[in-house]
RNA sequence: GCCCCCGUAGCUCAGGGGAUAGAGCACCGCCCUCCGGAGGCGGGAGCGCAGGUUCGAAUCCUGCCGGGGGCACCA
């Protein structure tokens, strides 16, 4: 293993979402739980006095009506009466006139509402007119996040891609929150085994086709240095002697060094680009950018009393942390050669996020199995004062990607799957799919059609369960149309297009007053006015599964509303009404796959 | 051995302490044959086990069983 880079090691580990309750937000009036919870608090104070203020009115979806108010039951015991009651007593404080057709006690001591038509109309008409689609504009935060962190020389295999994945889409999300989010791709482009990269690439000479493969196959550069270096000793010597030319700074090695991070690169952004993730050489911060502030991070340390030698290795050890036998387990800072691990390099990369970047929030979009050492490094970093004790630091924990045997997905021959080959199949799988559907289009647009379905479908299906679950990988269910998958999605957008496509119009010229009449038509309304909440609960969360969910469900909604309400066939307002929903339902669908970092083709 | 995570329908997965635990796929039976192929309705079947907290537990706590991961110089 290379040096640096957090590659997603062994077995990942099932974990509840680290949460966060996140920040309190700028509420922009289109979503009706944010209209109707303040009644309802203030109805609870009005009720029941001092004691209760700021209550929680407990909003819930509800089966029997649009919301359901839980807050009697929580409140019966704190105000002494039985719930039905306290229900009852809210509800004389409550005047939801202007909002619902009915309110009413149910059950236990449920307050059931459901919302006038006329209301959900008017929201859904000012939604429509909102940028935002009613997403909150979140009071902003400075939030790092780590994710990708890929290896030089190394092929990315499935879990980089899904730490790639779910951290793109956590970045878009909460850049689109309103938090100025700075990427952090924290690649291994540092350590022992570059002794023996430079060296390789020197034999094999920089331009050869050899030193290409960084570029196209990185694996079989990274194995034909390690061959060299097990069976020629006098290779061996050589990639040592380099190491130590490198940590010293030697100019000549370290732009041999530099031609391998810039080979490299070229092979990242090559997959950046394949599968429309965001990361820029911009974002690069890996491991050799904190090289000359690891020796003061351990003498800091170490004169703060928090690190101490044992087996000559310098190391930090915290209370509640032990291992084997009861033994205390170190986070080692400097080993006993003198060189630095990754602990050192988190350590000050902790501290640079916090002081440089001034963060308010940092995530660390990595595998499960890293909780210990990350935990470990925080704690050492609060030790030293580095870290705030009130600064949240999440780590994303990212589940493995398995195969049918329910084993970390490898390929015949054992070897990890390579990632460019697990996106070729998909795409290649989906160009057959368009190919025998929709042989009018022209070569070039199947094509491109093709990409972007089969990078939608991997990519949907590493956001659409938890993040910390480990999920079975299924190129045919991942790329069905049916189902809660992406060209599911995609399909649902472009048939919205094609509505308008028809008109020979584009979807922003149909705003109208949105009326709801169909029991189809109010469902899809109420979903698009949850849109905004959802947004905000995976922004706080940091569970991007959510808006899969929802952009699932609101596909089903507009199924329903579209094959029971004619559009283009109704008359009058009601047409323009209908069109509006369209697209409403359009926009929101596309926003949310684009937060998702999915594309949405035209046709397909 | 210690620590962390997980156990929900045949399969893949959701479930913010609240009413009768949901969806997709698969299976069976009806309906629609529609603005592009995303269908609609109904059916079977499930919270690993045992306690506890609570008016109320898939959800919180404890123990057990089962699975995964981590635990000193790789990252």
């Amino acid at each position: 293993m290379l040096g640096g880079g957090r590659a997603v090691l062994g077995r990942a580990v099932r974990g509840g979402a680290d949460r966060s309750t996140g920040p309190p937000r700028l509420v922009t009036m289109v979503a009706p739980t944010h209209v109707i919870g303040p009644k309802v608090t203030s109805a609870i104070e009005a009720a029941f006095g001092e004691a209760v203020r700021g209550a929680d009115p407990v909003l819930r979806p509800s089966q029997y009506a649009d919301v359901q108010v839980n807050a009697a039951l929580a409140l019966a015991k704190k105000v002494g009466l039985p719930p039905r009651e306290v229900a009852a007593r809210i509800l004389e404080h409550l005047d939801l006139s202007a909002e619902c057709t009915d309110v009413e006690v149910s059950g236990p001591g449920f307050l059931n509402l459901t919302f006038s038509p006329e209301w959900l109309g008017s929201l859904a008409t000012a939604t429509a007119a909102d940028p935002r689609l009613g997403v909150p504009e979140q009071p902003r935060q400075i939030v790092p996040i780590d994710y990708s962190a890929p290896n030089v020389a190394k092929e990315m295999h499935v879990g980089h891609l899904r730490t790639t994945v779910v951290g793109d889409a956590l970045a878009r999300t909460l850049a689109f929150l309103g938090h100025d989010v700075i990427r952090q791709n924290h690649i291994g482009d540092w350590g022992t085994p570059f002794g023996m990269l430079i060296e390789h690439l020197l034999d094999v000479g920089e331009g050869s086709s050899q030193a290409g493969l960084l570029e196209t196959d990185p694996n079989a550069f990274y194995q034909g240095a390690r061959e060299k270096f097990e069976a020629d000793p006098e290779f061996a010597t050589r990639a040592r002697t380099r190491v130590v030319s490198l940590q010293a700074g030697d100019p000549d090695t370290i732009a041999h060094w530099g031609t391998l991070i810039d080979l490299s690169t070229a092979y990242f952004n090559r997959i950046y680009g394949a599968l429309g993730v965001t990361l820029t050489d911009e974002d690069l911060a890996g491991e050799s950018m904190y090289n000359d502030q690891l020796a003061g991070v351990c003498s800091e340390l170490e004169e703060k009393g928090i690190a101490t030698i044992s087996d000559g290795a310098l190391c930090v050890f915290l209370p509640g942390y032990t291992g084997r036998e009861g033994k205390p387990v170190p986070l080692i800072i400097r080993k006993s050669d003198g060189g630095y691990g990754y602990g050192t390099t988190d350590l000050a990369t902790i501290r640079y996020r916090v002081a440089d970047l001034h963060a308010d929030r940092v995530l660390y979009v990595v595998g499960a199995p890293q909780a210990l050492h990350l935990n470990m490094v925080w704690d050492t970093a609060r030790a030293a004062g580095w870290l705030p004790e009130d600064l949240p630091v999440v780590h994303v924990r990212i589940g493995n990607v398995l195969g049918s045997d329910r084993k970390i997905l490898r390929t015949r021959s054992g070897a990890p799957m390579r990632l460019w080959s697990l996106v070729e199949e998909a795409v290649g799988a989906a160009r057959l799919h368009i190919d025998g559907s929709r042989p009018d289009l022209s070569e070039d647009d199947r094509a491109e059609i093709a990409r972007q379905i089969g990078v939608g479908a991997i990519k949907y299906a590493d956001l659409s369960v938890a993040h910390d679950s480990e999920y079975v990988f299924d190129l045919d269910r991942m790329l069905s149309l049916t189902g809660n998958t992406g060209p599911y999605l995609q399909y649902a957008a472009t048939r919205i297009k094609s509505i308008f496509r028809g008109l020979g119009s584009a979807p922003e010229d149909h705003a109208a007053d949105i009326v709801l009449v169909e029991p189809a038509e109010r469902e899809l309304a109420l979903h698009l006015l949850r849109f905004g909440d959802v947004v905000a609960a995976v922004g706080d969360a940091l569970e991007p599964h959510r808006l899969c969910a929802y952009l699932f469900e609101l596909a089903q909604a507009f199924s329903a509303f579209y094959e029971n309400c004619p559009v283009l066939k109704a008359d009058g307002p009601t047409r323009d009404s209908r069109l509006a929903l369209c697209a409403l339902t359009l926009s929101t669908l596309t926003t949310g796959l684009d937060l998702l970092g999915i594309s949405s083709p035209d046709q397909m």
